[in-house]
DNA sequence: TACGTTTTGCAACTCGGTTGCAGAAATCGT
DNA sequence: ACGATTTCTGCAACCGAGTTGCAAAACGTA
């Protein structure tokens, strides 16, 4: 089946996912594909899309977040990171680690990366774990 | 030597990790001992002490973190944590896992459950790693 | 006690996130 | 194609947490 080399179109990402498709919602889509490679904030999105109110992109951002096609990251940097899920499945992508880079500010998945587990205390209930590496990423160490 | 049994004032607490003792410093520090089990926010530590202004426990915790009295927790909740560092040696005690609860918003430090570590690309200079599981504690779980 | 230094309180401000609401756009049924 | 209904968008305003400049208060030191 269309397990490679077949690449359905932004349109088709967004209505598979259960997203109904905008004008502006498009926009927004293709922006975030084609501008970012790693995480990016709410603040990334507005400087690449200064005719699009904030609001609008923080409500999008939270509708493609919904469906899977983004997942939200904390770094700790204060603000709130998204990235695209890029894994086949439609099932939720975390589990994964992250890198941040202290001099650059990138933020990076590792989706091969599982998320080792810890043993935890009797009685407490995970639902889901964040695993945050901070340092100096490649580009930043070789300089 | 004084490894156990010997309890040593707050104020020599403070002196000894290099903290200029005044009247509202010693008033903070008792607060937060007497207080905050578990980790706390800047707005739990303004209601505990209604009197100080906020950019002085503001600044009083960034002095106590300085000096490793206490340490940083980003749990996700979008607000800066702390708890208490109680180790023996002043060295960091960074390096545990936290747990936070989604329903009560209560912050755990699991001081003896060390981050695992994780395979890192080439480059990649690690630094720090913040790892925190999101979850239900047992006081709300069994409820 | 008088001096220089540090700390504190106040006020104001930043920044990221969030909401209510009215107009615009998309959708639906005919 | 049309109007009615629903959903989305932009605007404006707001919120909470964090942060800063500055003058007054507290500290410590001769």
């Amino acid at each position: 089946m269309h397990k490679e080399g077949l690449k359905i179109s932004d349109e088709q990402t967004l209505d598979n996912a259960g997203v109904r498709v905008t004008a502006v919602r498009l926009l927004i889509w293709k922006t975030i594909r084609r501008d970012f490679d790693n995480a990016f904030a709410l603040a990334d999105l507005e400087s690449a899309l200064p005719t699009v109110d904030r609001s609008t992109l923080f409500r999008t951002l939270a509708v493609l977040t919904e469906a899977h096609l983004l997942h939200e990251i904390d770094d700790g940097s204060g603000s709130q990171k998204y990235c695209v899920c890029h894994l086949d499945d439609t099932r939720h992508c975390q589990g994964h680690i992250h890198l941040t880079c202290r001099v650059c500010h990138r933020t990076f998945c590792l989706t091969n990366v599982k998320i080792p587990p810890a043993p935890l205390p009797e009685g407490f209930v995970q639902e889901e774990a964040e695993y945050v590496v901070k340092g100096i990423c490649k580009d930043c160490s070789e300089k």
